[in-house]
DNA sequence: CGTTATCTGTGCGTCCTCGCACAGAGGATC
DNA sequence: GATCCTCTGTGCGAGGACGCACAGATAACG
């Protein structure tokens, strides 16, 4: 069984102590996904947590009338059904496959044994608990106050962050069901940041040209999620990675006081060569 | 000792079993919140974990040009801190006090001493955590779905919830931080329920003429909001509250599935007479 | 190779929200 | 009672997002 396929290919995984994951190691199954994958319904039992390591899984709310807004993307810095361990058993929202690839996941009543270790497991798990009220709670301030022009270029960011190269696999289509607006929309910001020069996009492929491009039109949220994502993992050795340009601060604004507190502008997010 | 006041009024402490709470209860110390009380500052550290039991408290998110949303509103039934128990020691948002009143707090090293114990404390603290994942989620759902004026209602339905009386204390121009939109656009939404006979505001009270006529005109967020406290306080005995008429969903909607499931229309929060 | 389905781009009118400016209206204070 | 400050109401132009309709383009498929 040697495959190149590794349970610390997924960052909290790669966090757990030796003698935790040697316990849980054996009842981690690969799961190979496809994209358009449902691994949970709103409000369906789960039966597995999810842990990514080449796939990303997005959690999309629904309304009554159809709208969409995604919730959470989960890659390789993360996990699926947090709620499983907050005490729920049916997940509040749906979680879809959005990029195709691997997880390892664990059944429901086996975390629920390991639950009750209160090991450094349930610590990690608590912590990854945090950094995700803290990114739902920015995704709703951004929802509310920034541009389809500068959310897309933070959901762009957000998944060339889990892309192995500088080109991403989605529709304008499904981009805008994550954003919660029309498809137009997305078609109208795509061509603004097509004629900068930024990104060119071609029947289901984004291909980003420019990163910096990106950096420099996105709203402050990405920096936040960012940093919050680094506090979770802050000194795990880097995962290699297509993107080359560190994140830096956009130029002009005041010091941002709130939420990169003491800090001097540095990558926020751990990138390998 | 004999104050009329009583850490069950919290209605998170009033799940804890006895012997839990005798345990705990010693190191609770009661406090009179002032409105406009600031608890937490973003990034600040957090000493206490607070229990609501007549004041109500708003998490605030600020972005860097000084833009606001609400993230949270806590009253009885739920704690200010999640983030203690989740590992982090700084809180993410500004908590300041919406409604004066009392709570209970809890130093958060004695928290974190409970914390070991993994009793039904725990228990509970998670399934709260998972319900306020719950609440966010569906307000960024809601803030980026939802026009101002359904935003109002829910938002003076939530606040009606947890008020006395028919009258809420609160400014058009408090309102507008907490939805994060302009003042002149809660005047114009207000202006809106007034000439329909549903709210009359004067001058930092708004007066609740016609429950149902809220009802009728909020979004379906409110009652996911609802069902989600519900289910984390199930058979909770009944706080008695002003409000009379018992929540009914919107007439003319299409049968809502993915957050009522199964249930037939039935009051989702509890109240009493 | 031709058809088909999907994906992307465009135009236009409408509605909502914003930003700004300003006017009236209560309370509070002295 | 006169003054001040805060809260609420209004008007108007600009910009963004929506809803709808439709055209071109490209991959997939038989």
């Amino acid at each position: 069984m040697n495959t190149p396929h590794n349970p610390t290919q997924n960052r909290l995984l790669a966090e757990l102590e030796l003698a935790e994951f040697h316990r849980l190691s054996p009842h981690l199954e690969l799961v190979d996904l496809a994209r358009g994958d449902v691994l949970y319904q709103a409000d369906g039992k789960m039966m597995y947590v999810y842990f990514p390591t080449t796939a990303t899984i997005s959690v999309d709310f629904v309304l009554e009338d159809g709208g969409t807004s995604e919730i959470a993307r989960i890659g390789n810095e993360g996990l699926l059904g947090v709620s499983l361990f907050m005490g729920g058993l049916s997940s509040s929202g749906r979680a879809v496959v959005q990029m195709a690839g691997y997880a390892y996941r664990l059944r429901a009543a086996r975390l629920m044994e390991e639950f009750y270790h209160k090991g450094p497991l349930l610590r990690l798990r608590l912590r990854y608990t945090h950094t995700r009220l803290t990114e739902i709670s920015q995704l709703a301030l951004c929802n509310s106050h920034h541009s389809t022009r500068q959310r897309l270029c933070r959901c762009l960011l957000q998944m060339l962050d889990r892309s192995s190269s500088d080109e991403i696999a989605v529709t304008q289509e499904s981009i805008a069901a994550m954003l919660g607006v029309r498809r137009e929309g997305v078609t109208d910001a795509a061509g603004w940041l097509q004629n900068l020069g930024i990104i060119k996009w071609r029947r289901g492929h984004v291909i980003v040209l420019s990163r910096a491009g990106l950096d420099a039109h996105v709203c402050e949220c990405y920096a936040t999620v960012c940093h919050a994502t680094s506090r979770l993992l802050p000194d795990l050795p880097t995962v290699p990675r297509a993107g080359t340009h560190a994140w830096r601060p956009a130029v002009g604004l005041p010091v941002p006081v709130l939420y990169r507190p003491g800090a001097q502008a540095k990558p926020l997010w751990v990138r390998g060569i």
